[in-house]
DNA sequence: CTTGACCTTCCCATAATGGGAATCCCCATC
DNA sequence: GATGGGGATTCCCATTATGGGAAGGTCAAG
């Protein structure tokens, strides 16, 4: 199989197979006299592995030391669990964070007109007080 | 103030100070005769604008355009709520794809002794069918 | 005049992915 | 045999926001 229908029977661009062997993810490929990468079935199933790690969200470390467990006939699954957990632990960390930030922005929306006047107070919010930049005249708004 | 004492008052790093600048999303700068950038209070107000929206998770793009409306006396509310929504659901939809991952991850982690024995669930999701890799004997696991 | 803290600009690095150029290989067709 | 087109090769560049670090200029205190 050239780099192409690998590209297509896995689910990786040609780009990023190249990628990641260029990074170390994956052994250099064999080669064809023309120079032309040359893979077989179980390239592609490393490729779809891997796929299928990135849609999990796993760095390409983390599914580095993933594949060297797959590879491992004598891993213990503990291993690969704790592996797993520790990523869990980081996507609920980013997803919380991410709706908290959508939480407080939601609430200040939620008090904004929303209409053709200026008074906003997601700007004021932002802004620190209510204060809306130059404070030219002094009232609180 | 020169940028270090900048920075300090507003809580954004130099480097980002004059990356902001750079990249346009500040005016330049005053001078001092000695070359060193020079900020009043007013462009401390900015930057903390700019911290607390990164704090939000707005990009700086996006910033931009907060600040115009920041600066514009005659802005619609409404404008500021669309930018603002339109954030929420991005940010909302990333979340929910990390929490979708960290589901699914936690689920396939739970069927997983996590044991000294190599048998494992996400491993084994990972590759797609349940096969160990190298699929030597051809025994359907 | 030296020392030290601060500033300047410029280059590099990050993570993962893609765009695009210049060049080459291979196969089919004229 | 020449040619054309699709795919492959490598190499460079861009993204986003942030920081590290080098080489050199400025300023205040001693």
């Amino acid at each position: 199989m050239r780099i192409g229908e690998a590209a297509e029977a896995s689910g990786v661009s040609a780009k990023m197979i190249r990628h990641y062997e260029a990074v170390g993810l994956l052994p250099a490929a064999a080669r064809r006299e023309s120079g032309y990468r040359d893979y077989g079935d179980a390239d592609v199933h490393v490729l779809r592995f891997i796929r299928r790690a990135r849609d999990l969200g796993f760095s390409l470390p983390e599914i580095g030391g993933l594949l060297a467990l797959w590879g491992d006939r004598h891993r213990a699954s503990a291993e690969v669990k704790r592996l797993a957990l520790a990523h869990v632990e980081a996507l609920e960390a980013k997803a919380r964070d991410l709706s908290a930030m959508a939480a407080t922005l939601r609430h200040l929306a939620a008090h904004c007109h929303g209409d053709g006047r200026p008074d906003c107070p997601i700007l004021e919010e932002l802004a620190g007080e209510s204060c809306t930049r130059e404070a030219t005249s002094s009232h609180p708004g």
